[in-house]
DNA sequence: GTAGGGTTAG
């Protein structure tokens, strides 16, 4: 190889941006390079891969070479493969076929079956796999090795077990692959015996049966394999970690991570960004300070997905202001993610203003907001009740930014003409949508009718569900309670022996609150421990004041039971937000700032007692629920009794 | 000159 070409190469490798990688095509353009097919490979396969946000510039580059090469191909179906549209990569490899003259290779197979694994089509799948088995690649360790993930994705364990046992000489990833691949089809069994086959094992396999077991809600056989292991790396670590955050396991999972740190084993931005999303799904806001602490001198601000990470977690544990902290000091350059996860904090606490503020300086900067962006943006439109401007943008993010609709943006335009109480419109809107509407959509504007008290359309509405996902729990009692607020309390009955005949439970709320970096969590009416029996100590003494001071009388509208008077008031009265609540003003110091998590949405009565506490105890609460944040404060909150 | 398995932010 000449010294030029050379030059150029080691050039391209180090370019880290567009704007450099363009420079240096511009030299290479001068020095007559460009049509030298390995320069012009690697160009390419840069731009589409080492990139980010350079796919397009490589298609483009792409056309500019009249005969490409099985090269060019292999790296721009690669690109594709790996994008937000993997499907086009199927486009790519039939262009290839039909217009070259040259055949595909391991490589070529090997890039668009991870293509189609990404978007899961086991008929392209399957029409792919015939194919290298005419080339003769089906067994290729490669090729084969992906055609057993993508088997797995397409949920057909049989057939990844089949291309396993057809390959002559599985390497440990080829083994490792199959072992996941029963785990991801829920064959526990079936990876177990795999693994205890294995000829070789290194620290990969024994991480994927870590990752495993605890998908597969085997938390006790990950803990054993965890020991059992002879090396363990900051995957494993973090594997359960996250692990044990899925299965609603946090104080574990907490301890984990600071085992890791006791044992020395430095933490990588993944490892900490996966703690991270532990603590933003248990609302851990205590933890999550810590680890900013440690982010901060370890010198992991540098890096873009930490940040963004840590900007989740601390709007998921109800301090959006400290994710706006996190948001303004950024001094990597802010990607889509970075700006989108701004947003969704915002949308979830209810600021839509700043929150169309926000979207306009996104704008501006030139980052382009996609389909994850819009689903922010409109939900922040329909928790902030504005209408028309949720309209336009819905209308926009079509018109300016060719983002066609999914069903996500469906919800929101429901979920914005629902809250407004327009439920006529909303109920045409989902009627003329151009996709079926799924029981996401239909639960949308039952939960509306529910809101505004319109018994004839949920009637509509819980028949089209029952057609879709008859055995919901939340959907029953959605109905039910509509009917109970209206006093029908025969209705009440139907819908109440319907969910018994067909064996429907409703599904327990809890509530979560972080104490001394303990999570603890309150189940309704449960009364078990020594933690319990302080909460209800507490709210007893809470309730008698609020009754005295402000005259509360609990509101038992929404009861589902069809029970009498007191009992309703016992029912409400132990809801798990409240012991949680309760819990939180004996143990927290004076003054400082309630924050609960809960699975399920706050009814009406919690609410209204939340209002009251913020008031006579001059003290904040932040509840999220299900879908939004509620901020407690002077007898007010934040979703202004709109949610 | 390009790859496959384990943890990962909107």
């Amino acid at each position: 190889m000449n010294s030029s070409k050379q030059f150029c190469l080691s050039l391209l490798s180090k370019c880290k941006t567009l704007k450099s990688t363009k420079q240096v095509q511009a030299y290479v353009h001068k020095t007559g390079l460009d049509t030298d097919p390995l320069v012009a490979g690697k160009l390419l396969l840069h731009c589409a891969i080492s990139i980010s946000d350079a796919l397009d510039y490589a298609r483009r580059l792409f056309l500019h070479f009249p005969n490409p090469d099985v090269f060019m191909y292999n790296a721009l179906i690669r690109g594709l493969a790996e994008s937000e549209t993997p499907q086009n990569s199927l486009l790519t490899f039939i262009e290839m076929r039909r217009k070259s003259v040259f055949l595909p290779d391991s490589f070529s197979f090997a890039f668009i079956l991870k293509g189609v694994a990404n978007y899961r089509s086991l008929r392209d799948g399957v029409q792919l796999h015939c194919q290298a088995l005419c080339h003769g690649l089906d067994t290729h360790l490669f090729v084969g090795t992906t055609l057993i993930s993508l088997y797995a994705e397409c949920g057909r364990v049989d057939f990844a077990k089949q291309v396993f046992e057809e390959m002559s000489e599985p390497n440990v990833v080829t083994w490792n692959a199959t072992v996941t691949a029963c785990f991801r089809c829920m064959d526990v069994e079936g990876a177990e015996g795999l693994f205890s086959q294995m000829p070789f094992r290194n620290l990969t396999s024994w991480n994927v049966m870590l990752a495993g077991y605890t998908k597969a809600g085997e938390v006790q056989l990950a803990r054993q394999a965890f020991s059992d292991m002879p090396i363990k790396d900051d995957v494993s670590w973090s594997t359960m970690v996250v692990g044990f955050a899925h299965n609603g396991l946090f104080d574990e999972a907490f301890g984990f991570f600071r085992e890791l740190h006791r044992e020395r084993i430095k933490p990588s931005e993944v490892s900490l960004t996966s703690v991270l999303s532990a603590c933003a799904d248990a609302g851990a806001f205590e933890f999550g300070k810590i680890l900013h602490g440690f982010i901060e001198k370890a010198g992991f601000l540098q890096i873009i997905s930490v940040n963004n990470a840590l900007m989740d977690a601390y709007s998921k544990c109800g301090n959006v202001g400290m994710a706006r902290l996190v948001f303004q000091s950024m001094t990597v350059r802010r990607s889509i993610v970075s700006w989108t996860s701004m947003l969704a904090g915002l949308e979830m606490h209810g600021h839509g203003d700043e929150a169309v503020q926000l979207f306009h300086e996104m704008e501006e900067s030139g980052i382009r907001p996609d389909g994850i962006t819009f689903i922010s943006l409109l939900y922040a439109c329909s928790h902030a009740g504005l209408i028309e401007q949720g309209c336009a943008y819905f209308h926009k993010m079509k018109n300016s930014y060719s983002v066609e609709p999914a069903m996500e943006h469906y919800g929101c335009m429901v979920d914005l003409y629902g809250r407004a109480g327009r439920l006529q419109k909303a109920y045409e809107f989902v009627c003329q949508m151009p996709i079926s509407p799924n029981a996401i959509i239909w639960r949308t504007l039952l939960g509306a009718c529910s809101f505004h008290g319109n018994i004839e359309l949920a009637k509509l509405v819980k028949e089209r569900l029952s057609e879709l996902d008859p055995n919901n729990s939340g959907d029953h009692v959605l109905l039910s309670n509509i009917y109970a607020v209206a006093g029908k309390w025969r209705d009440v009955a139907t819908v109440r022996r319907s969910m018994t005949d067909r064996r429907i439970q409703k599904s327990p709320g809890w509530s979560m609150i972080e104490v001394d970096k303990v999570m603890c969590s309150f189940v309704a009416g449960e009364r078990q421990n020594k933690i319990t029996e302080e909460a209800y100590d507490k709210l007893t003494e809470i309730m008698s004041k609020l009754r005295v001071e402000v005259g509360y009388v609990p509101e038992v509208r929404s009861v589902l039971h069809d029970i009498e008077g007191e009992e309703k008031e016992n029912s409400v009265s132990r809801h798990s937000e409240k012991l949680a609540v309760a819990f939180g003003i004996a143990k927290l110091p004076k003054g400082r700032t309630i924050r609960i998590v809960k699975n399920l949405r706050v009814c009406g009565d919690c609410h209204s007692m939340m209002k009251l506490i913020s008031k006579v105890y001059r003290i904040e609460i932040v509840v999220r629920d299900r879908s939004r944040f509620h901020l407690f404060k002077d007898g007010f909150c934040s979703c202004r009794d709109y949610w």
